[in-house]
DNA sequence: TATAGACTTTCCCCTAAGGGGAAGGTAAAG
DNA sequence: CTTTACCTTCCCCTTAGGGGAAAGTCTATA
């Protein structure tokens, strides 16, 4: 089938596909002579597994590795894993961070009576009078 | 003074400095002969301010509004609370995106064994065999 | 069969926020 | 006077594609 179709079935823009092409990530037979991309069913089946993927944060690089033991037959699943308990230790640490952004962010913002008035504890807090 | 003890009283890289004073962010006064670049007190007020807020999540661009909402004697402070607000708005539904991929990763990594053998669920679930 | 419209290709520039490094000028210290 | 540290501009690189131009291809209909 050819890039849109492709792309529909994964829920993928044709840019994106062309991309994943392009990288070499899911690189379907190319008619030489008018050169226009062929996607097979197993082609569509690695775009829909990337596009899953990437909707749980993993990166590209890490969707290759991800595709590379979906390929293998013979992968111990003791390689996903780690991959996968790494990503969630990533997750967390970005939660962490975000949530005491979000405390010491929500700390100013009530402590700003958000009237009219210049005086302002949030700029005074970032311009460092504490 | 001159970029580099600027950028350490900022707790920022040269890099940085720089970037900032060809976007206009922070615009020191430059030496028409020697186009070295020489910071001022304020300037350097006004870098640790960008920084404290960057390090807050605000963009490039929200620095820019708070800097000019900073540098305006006579501003509402409502207008500070309002992006602030926006901004914690922001960090929310980024938490609670991160929360539910992180509650669906960990469900399929504690499902997976993690031993030697090729059954994984992680991958039987991004191929699509629930 | 000709042509319009839908689809495809490659190519190039753009994003955010700088980082890395080259080439060349300047300043302070020995 | 020379070394060393610092400064400047300039250019390419990063992520994961998006936007759009120019040109080729396919398909349906008049």
């Amino acid at each position: 089938m050819k890039i849109l179709e492709a792309a529909k079935r994964a829920g993928l823009t044709v840019k994106t596909v062309r991309y994943y092409a392009n990288i070499g990530m899911v690189t379907p037979h190319q008619d030489p002579a008018t050169s226009y991309r062929d996607y097979s069913e197993e082609d569509v089946a690695k775009l829909q597994f990337v596009g899953k993927a990437r909707r749980f944060d993993f990166s590209v690089e890490e969707c290759r590795e991800l595709l590379g033991l979906y390929e293998d037959r013979n992968r111990p699943s003791r390689e996903v894993k780690a991959l996968t308990l790494k990503k969630v230790a990533e997750i967390d640490s970005r939660l962490a961070e975000l949530q005491s952004l979000k405390d010491e962010l929500s700390g100013l913002a009530s402590a700003c009576d958000g009237d009219h008035r210049p005086d302002c504890p949030i700029l005074n807090a970032l311009s460092g009078r504490t």
